[in-house]
DNA sequence: ACGTCGAGTGGAAGCGCTCCCACACCTATC
DNA sequence: GATAGGTGTGGGAGCGCTTCCACTCGACGT
């Protein structure tokens, strides 16, 4: 009994292709192939002939030849241009994420998160992209990023990012939020609970959320004639605003408000000046920024400013798919959500 | 039928072919393409040719054309059946993927992350991944879910879980600690300290780590020949936690001594001892596990069981390079990584 | 001088799919 | 009855790439 060996290279059983199905449907090609995808001017016959061969066959189309022809990928990505593994913890990020699945799960379009460091990850990425291996790209754009969006201009490539971006903020879509009107906001809220020196723990000044809320803050204050000279940087970490706060406390011992532009700076912020040993919101007036889970663990709360995370990623995300519908070429508008005071006990 | 060839969908500019690079160069299409494959018997004079026209045309391969024919994709999938977004939030989930892209960079292979919660979500990425859209996947299997071993060996896609799934083990290869071993050291902990009654919030169990860890917690106490009736269930977090304790606390009021089986569960702990006047760890000895950033910043730091996280993935992204370089057939083996306990002063 | 070899090359055959087109075949409409 | 329109269908031409195969051509042994 000399039995030839079936081809241990598959297993014996390699992936049936459309032909396969089409014959055993008893059909062309072609009309298993409009049977496959959605069925458009397709007979009720046809149909379910190919259905049965699908099912009997375990059929699934090959992306790859498919997206051949069709051009597309049927998949988005994510990019991520972060230099440290912080992001994860950051909740903006998976809230963001989040948003992002949302939308993209009612078209069937695959997410693909690109993380890159700047340097050599990043120009990999970029060589990904220029690719086309994806339709489009959603840009969590926390930094000023070596003009990620004049490149992505350049690739033609529909995207959108979400906070604006640094550079080439003409030439591509983005979200975001007023960042300007939230530390105005912000700083407000203290004005009008009285406070008179008000001092601020501003994010880095490479990130345009950062240096936006700071711009609100000295708006705010200009408007109702008080000193902005009271400014100390932070990183957007607890540690940053802890530094930040003792700075302050050291240089303006007088200072009975602080606007951070972070929830974590603001958590920094706390211990400072319990340490030095001011109550909140007695002494010192505090608010932060952002509202995301942890302004509400904190002792006292925390006053805040949110943002509606979630929807911004919908947003970008429904734009995105625009851009991707309506052929290739991206359009540069912008969308700009509002803030708003979450009060709580700090302020 | 004349036909007008005006292309005009591209704005005049398509994307450059092989073809084109080819022609430029002045070789065939088949030399250019092992030229831009690496060179492998190219003479560096066409060599050079080819490179030359790639710049000047600014060239980049086709992926889908690519891996129609190699039938490679050059990207592996990490899967996240997770239900909740919580996951981000997760430092362990952070730095698993961070040792991913670390091995997977070498490679210039590209991540995909696949989120799906169980449901329509989960089939669509088993649909996705049966289309064979990646080469292979690591999974981050924190649940029992759904049988996602059995789906993928039955795919016959090389896979790695991170973390022992639940049904399926002995069909993949899975990367590991021993949490049986980490439960047991813990305790031992206290059991050295001179602990009568030992309990346990153990971690919910349909999740492996959860049930490992209680084994091993019981594993222990056998030995010691102590009672192991003190077990209360937490879902890993820390309001899980601080439920379960209260649990404990009413039922098993002589307690001297706690094993959480996450650091975020002994924090809630932390917090109802100290509500229910208990100091830590004078009158309650309190350990952890994972040791990922929350255990030294309690009060009083907690001691922890740390697991290697960067070198399981690192170490499961290789094993599954492994596979995919190996042609198709994944191969169930496993490795186990030991767990070390981290004193601190919790107990 | 002969064969032999390996390096370098181009022709051409696909990979599996979509979609244009031509062609039936059926109603409506005038 | 002829014209128009719609519907379902299959043939076939690619999409852009890799790779098998056949071939040339110098360099080398004998």
């Amino acid at each position: 009994m000399t039995r030839v060996d079936e081809p241990r290279t598959d297993g014996g059983r390699s992936t049936p292709t459309l032909e396969q199905v089409a014959r055993l449907a008893g059909v062309s090609r072609a009309t298993a192939s409009r049977a496959v995808n959605g069925g458009n001017r397709v007979s009720p016959r046809s149909q379910a002939a190919v259905d049965a061969a699908v099912r009997e066959l375990g059929f699934s189309p090959n992306p790859a030849a498919r997206s051949l022809v069709t051009r597309r990928t049927d998949s988005v990505a994510v990019v991520v241009p972060e230099p440290d593994e912080r992001v994860f913890a950051d909740p903006f990020f998976a809230r963001t994420l989040r948003g992002v699945t949302e939308v993209l799960s009612d078209r069937d379009l695959q997410l693909v998160l690109l993380l890159a460091r700047p340097g050599e990850e990043e120009s990999r990425m970029l060589r990904y992209l220029g690719r086309r291996h994806v339709d489009g790209a959603i840009v969590v754009s926390h930094h000023r990023s070596s003009g990620l969006a004049d490149h992505l201009a350049d690739l033609r490539l529909p995207c959108v990012f979400v906070g604006r971006p640094w550079t080439g903020a003409d030439r591509v879509a983005y979200v975001d939020t007023d960042n300007v009107a939230g530390g105005k906001q912000a700083t407000e809220v203290l004005i009008t609970r009285g406070c008179h020196r008000i001092a601020t723990i501003a994010g880095p000044s490479d990130m345009t959320a950062g240096s936006d809320r700071l711009d609100g803050w000295r708006g705010a204050l200009l408007a109702a004639g008080l000193d902005d000279s009271a400014v100390e940087y932070g990183n957007f970490s607890e540690e940053g605003g802890y530094e930040a706060a003792r700075r302050l406390l050291a240089h303006h011992p007088d200072l009975d408000g602080i606007v951070a532009a972070s929830d974590l700076m603001a958590l920094g912020a706390l211990t400072a000046l319990r340490e030095d040993g001011r109550e909140v919101p007695r002494d010192v007036a505090l608010i932060g920024y952002d509202d995301v889970g942890i302004a509400e663990r904190t002792s006292p709360q925390l006053t805040t400013v949110r943002n509606p995370i979630s929807e911004m990623a919908e947003q970008a995300t429904r734009m995105l798919l625009e851009q991707i519908d309506a052929g290739r070429p991206a359009h540069a508008v912008r969308v700009i959500f509002p803030p708003a005071v979450v009060g709580r006990d700090s302020a």
